[in-house]
DNA sequence: GTCATTGCAAAGCATTTGCAAGTCG
DNA sequence: CGACTTGCAAATGCTTTGCAATGAC
């Protein structure tokens, strides 16, 4: 067993919560898919495919990015992971808060924190009634620069 | 000349607007940075750089794809265009309003539409206070089905 | 005449796919 | 055991880049 440095609080029981509603679909649970399930969890935040490859490498060298572009598929499906799409650079996943809801990007070092204030989430429903849509989700993201990268 | 079918109120403005804006930036006024210009002006919404390739090929067949995204490029950096980028499918473009705005977006046909309501614009000085970052810009699209697609 | 711009082709990057071999339940 | 997964390698799709030839000013 690996125990890996700074864990998250409640992290633990997330990765149990996704483990069982894979289960539920009829997900197998292989050593990798559960490996990239905990670096997603319980690692730092909002990490890129890459990055979980690495972290996954560490304890299963045979692992390949398929495996774990598969992995986030699956979890896509399962509506367990947010995946936020970038043109420039790679996607970034959030499994700890899968539903949409705004984020802050550090155009310099790409870090991304999320934005905790309700006021901001948009209002489906009036966008709807206002475009003739059939709003289903919705995308919001702030650019700049954190903390560290403003100086 | 070359007339194109539905001409865009206001149009012809807007494209003069930006060459005089190239203009004074030092940059040359090619016929096919011109025709890519009217392109993006007057052509239908939110185009990509492949429609906009598509048509200006039809008055310059000798016109190269790497020439619409060096021009998009050159619009960019003057802050004459909006880039809409997406991971799935093309980036698309917006000339006619290059300043941030919420879009709807069909994930069915890829149809853009853009959502007029200053409600929705979301407040970059409220950000920066609650995260610390140095908020510069935003990006706020709804996704769902437009209404030929919701049938 | 100069230097920005063009157009071709090759490279780049993240992601997806095909398929044979492996393995979870 | 059988169907789901894995891992490799090749393919994909859009965009960018290098560079010689061209042409706007």
């Amino acid at each position: 067993m690996t125990t890996h440095s700074p864990q998250k609080p409640g992290a633990a029981g997330r990765v149990q919560e996704i483990v069982g509603r894979l289960r539920e679909r009829g997900h197998r649970l292989t050593p990798q898919r559960y490996a990239v399930l905990r670096a997603l969890v319980e690692g730092g935040e909002h990490p890129s495919a890459e990055q979980l490859f690495q972290r996954v490498s560490e304890d299963y060298p045979m692992m390949s990015p398929a495996t774990v572009y598969k992995t986030l598929d699956t979890l896509k499906a399962a509506g367990e992971v947010l995946e936020l799409e970038f043109r420039d650079g790679p996607n970034r996943y959030d499994a700890n808060m899968p539903h949409a809801h705004p984020h802050v990007v550090c155009t310099r070092c790409g870090r991304i924190d999320d934005v905790m204030d309700e006021r901001l989430d948009p209002s489906v429903v009036e966008v709807s009634a206002q475009t003739g849509y059939q709003v289903r989700g919705y995308r919001l993201d702030f650019y700049g620069l954190c903390p560290s990268c403003a100086g």
